[in-house]
DNA sequence: ATATGATACGTTATAATATTACATTAATAA
DNA sequence: TTATTAATGTAATATTATAACGTATCATAT
């Protein structure tokens, strides 16, 4: 199993996460021949700094006040899209927002367990769900192309927030 | 594992289904004290009607056509909600858009595969996924609530339509 | 270097989805 | 009945996303 949960959840050097994101997100465009430009790279950092997911008019507010001038929401989209074609960044669909993606380059599940509480989000990346879901498809005879699979509840920070302090 | 996908997927006396979950449904709202008003049973056949996920626009012409009088979307989402609170019908967040639960009853684990070509959603209840899903956060120490899992690919029919007809 | 074609961006308008607020009506309970 | 709660009608508006079209920038072949 892969995830960010604990980079989500617990104090790290974060610069240094969206120094690496970037190198490698330069060099996934390099090998597709797909342009990383000025803006692009904006919305990936901007995608980055935040651990919650971030919509595309708080984009679109981060982003103008970033650049100093008014930006239209076409112009985030355009950026969302791209990122996403790569694998960069994803959607999730139910909160209609948009996150970096830990481990572009694995095969994954766009597994995301989202915090009601607090708003974060971590990503896991686990074999055996895709497996189990490859299996089900198989037998439904259904042809499986890709997934959105979106877990609500408490990160463990919220959870513990809330729970008896006494311990057994 | 429990499915509808045959139903979804192939011909059936669909008026014995939207009986048999209107009476489930009204049995569930007796249960629960909750009023089954006649908008709201409207939409909940509307849903049944429509093998396809209807949008809340969607349900919104068909309603005020059945009616004869104008709808507003507001009357479509406060139906929507009362369902969806019970359980007997679904959102499916990447399609902005509602299907009614064919196992209403039955803990399960919102799981839909839905067809990118002809639109159809089918519904999975699957144990051992829900186990997986709940093992995979209680590592993470996620406290899981709800879920959404949104499979994405070609339904048997569509997959089959567009395979070789050549058979070995 | 410069013409060309493709890609990205600026700009405006608008479509599609969803919510809020408040008045009115209907159902239930005292 | 009257009081209370729940549901609906209605209008306005917020939020999310796309379309259309002109302009600028980049890559490359000449």
């Amino acid at each position: 199993m892969l995830t960010n949960s604990r980079l989500v959840h617990q104090f790290h050097d974060h610069d240094r996460c969206i120094n690496a994101a970037l190198a490698s997100a330069y060099s996934l465009c390099a090998e597709k021949n797909a342009r990383m430009t000025a803006i692009r790279e904006s919305v990936l950092r901007l995608l980055w700094q935040s651990h919650q997911p971030l919509g595309a008019y708080q984009l679109q507010d981060q982003l103008s006040r970033l650049l100093n001038k008014p930006v239209a929401p076409a112009t985030i989209y355009r950026a969302v899209d791209f990122l996403l074609g790569l694998g960069l960044i994803h959607r999730i669909a139910s909160l209609n927002a948009f996150i970096s993606c830990p481990f572009p380059n694995s095969e994954h599940s766009n597994l995301f367990m989202i915090c009601t509480d607090c708003g974060s989000v971590a990503e896991v990346a686990h074999n055996t769900v895709n497996g189990l879901l490859q299996t089900i498809c198989d037998k439904a005879n259904f042809t499986l192309q890709s997934q959105s699979l979106e877990l609500f509840g408490q990160c463990p920070q919220c959870s513990s927030d809330g729970e008896d302090s006494s311990h057994g």
